[in-house]
RNA sequence: GCUCCGGUGGUGUAGCCCGGCCAAUCAUACGGGACUCUCGAUUCCGUGACCCGGGUUCAAAUCCCGGCCGGAGCACCA
């Protein structure tokens, strides 16, 4: 026993994921950082970004940071709760921030800094119309403003700030090199005028910085020592070398990630789950159909799951196109072994048994609860009992069914739904398709199961009431997360293509996966 | 078009830096058997890959060159 159990130890201790080892990180000493805009709420996307950088940070008994990349009040509008939001979704994750930083309420800064590059003559206030810079910087020639003296900047720098300027009329560039063999490095702008009120600051600032530029003074700031991002940041950190060199501060070690592509969603994006949100299609920011964290975590899945997942992913520069599948296979070995079993009777007919005596009528049919941990749970024995449509299509007359611990029956008339008793004892059944779930009248209840592809109605035991807010496995359904009782228009029947049929109770369910 | 980056089984991934121990790791998927009063779990077996072409070398998935394919950037977005 003893020995079987050291065994098993070390096959999980084999099955652990590890990243590979970060280039000059010494224990202690790194601080990692996660940078998200917070314009919509914590995708699966963003958790890679949480789970790699949190995970070194842990590994080496380092920081993180979580910093809010919030300078763009219009085209990337910052969401008010999503802020929080995205600290609670970290935490789920098992990662705790030691630092917040607010980007938007840090402007100040940025301003200094700036202000101290127009002075050494490294960044200058550009008066060009965006085309015309476009056209300069394609042809590698340096724009008319580029030789501003730094007090002219300075001067057109303090009209900005002044609010005397409109917006598009100025911008702050920094001076790299026009003739840069890559055209993305060319004089990349710093700050823009907007006049927008911010979600987190309102109107205290009409000039904000770019991501490039607020984000490489405050990883110096904060004392970054490694950056993991996606690849498609990878032109910042050649932009952003120029003001480490001009200020002498050392850049972090970097490392880039491929796009994640997720077949069972394609290509939503936050902002076409938002505008489908606000069209009604989705329920909000945490239905199952969307691959917010939040929807995620609604469904049930264990954080655990989701770290496993993409810890595998690696990070390799490479794209993936990966499917849930690899993440029901995580979960499903963490929750199998704790999900409770009931039965869900997905579009129920009521079947009539012929035959039963009183006796076996009087007692109450025992079922294991969970095969992991044992416990049993009781259905009356009853003469007339819901099966699923999906079952009861697949028989023909005269087959011997098993409803699974009660008793077996024939089917004598398919139309009807009428069966005759056979016996108790499990032989005469075979084994397989024909064992099948049932549920007596009495013991059962509405539910509701909203799917990340369709939506499921049926009946379920009343007994699973006790499990809200838990995930519990509907056997041959599938493992769903019991969400609670509801009544009126909370049952959420009707408004996703299924007919209303009464008004009473239900149990609301999701659909965690098979 | 310009600039970068990448290409290992169906899907991911290890190995590539420091060539041989790689007729290539692990996971998932798929096919088949066992077990189980769930279509879940467990278990056993099996299928299946180094983008192509040159070069260097006794020896290349690994180094070099060329090609092909894929991706990202070229915003007053992040």
């Amino acid at each position: 026993m003893i020995e079987k159990y050291g065994e098993k130890e070390e096959v999980k201790e084999k099955k652990k994921l590890e990243l590979p080892p970060l280039p000059n990180a010494e224990k202690g000493k790194v601080v990692m950082r996660f940078a998200p805009n917070p314009n919509g709420p914590a995708t699966l996307g963003s958790a890679r970004g949480m789970i790699v950088n949190g995970e070194y940070a842990r590994v080496y008994d380092g920081k993180l940071v979580i910093r809010f990349d919030d300078t763009d009040p219009r085209t990337k509008r910052p969401m008010l709760e999503a802020y929080d939001w995205y600290l609670e979704d970290l935490e789920w994750l098992g990662y705790k921030a030691d630092e917040v930083v607010y980007a938007s309420k840090r402007i100040p800064v940025y301003y200094e800094h700036v202000e101290k590059l127009i002075e050494m003559g490294y960044a200058y206030a550009c008066l060009c119309k965006r085309d015309e810079f476009k056209r300069y910087r394609d042809a590698g020639i340096e724009c008319p403003h580029r030789n501003l003296s730094p007090e002219e900047s300075m001067e057109v720098w303090q009209q900005m700030l002044d609010g005397k300027l409109e917006e598009g009329e100025a911008v702050i560039r920094i001076k790299t090199d026009m003739k840069h063999k890559d055209p993305a490095i060319r004089d990349w702008v710093a700050f823009r005028i907007i006049y927008e009120s911010h979600p987190l600051v309102g109107d205290k600032y009409v000039v904000y910085p770019t991501l490039d530029f607020e984000s490489a003074i405050e990883d110096h700031l904060c004392n970054i020592t490694h950056i993991i991002r996606g690849k498609d940041l990878i032109d910042s950190e050649r932009r952003q070398k120029y003001i480490y060199a001009y200020f002498g501060w050392e850049y972090p070690v970097t490392k880039h990630w491929g796009r994640v592509k997720i077949h069972e969603f394609g290509k939503l994006s936050t902002s076409t789950i938002r505008k489908e949100i606000e069209k009604g299609t989705f329920k909000g920011w945490d239905d199952p159909r969307v691959p917010t964290l939040r929807a995620i975590r609604r469904r049930g899945f264990e954080s655990e799951a989701i770290r496993n997942f993409f810890l595998s992913l690696g990070v390799g520069e490479n794209d993936v196109s990966v499917s849930m599948k690899n993440l029901y296979a995580e979960n499903r070995k963490i929750i199998d072994e704790k999900a409770n079993r009931y039965f869900f009777v997905e579009k129920p007919v009521l079947a009539r048994i012929e035959g039963l005596e009183t006796g076996e009528l009087e007692v109450e049919v025992e079922l294991p609860l969970n095969p992991a941990k044992g416990g049993i749970r009781r259905l009356k024995a009853s003469s007339e009992v819901f099966i699923s449509e999906n079952d009861m299509q697949r028989f023909e007359e005269g087959d011997v069914v098993r409803l699974k611990e009660f008793c077996n029956v024939k089917l004598v008339d398919k139309e009807k739904n009428i069966f005759e008793f056979v016996g108790k004892e499990m032989e005469g059944a075979k084994k397989g398709k024909n064992i099948i779930h049932w549920l007596p009248p009495a013991d059962s209840m509405e539910c509701l199961v909203l799917g990340s592809e369709r939506d499921y109605y049926g009946k379920v035991e009343k007994a699973v009431i006790k499990e809200k807010g838990k995930v519990v496995q509907f056997e041959r359904f599938a493992f769903c997360r019991i969400e609670g009782v509801f009544s009126g228009i909370e049952r959420g029947i009707g408004e996703r293509g299924i007919e209303e049929t009464e008004t009473g109770e239900l149990v609301r369910a999701i659909y965690t996966h098979p």
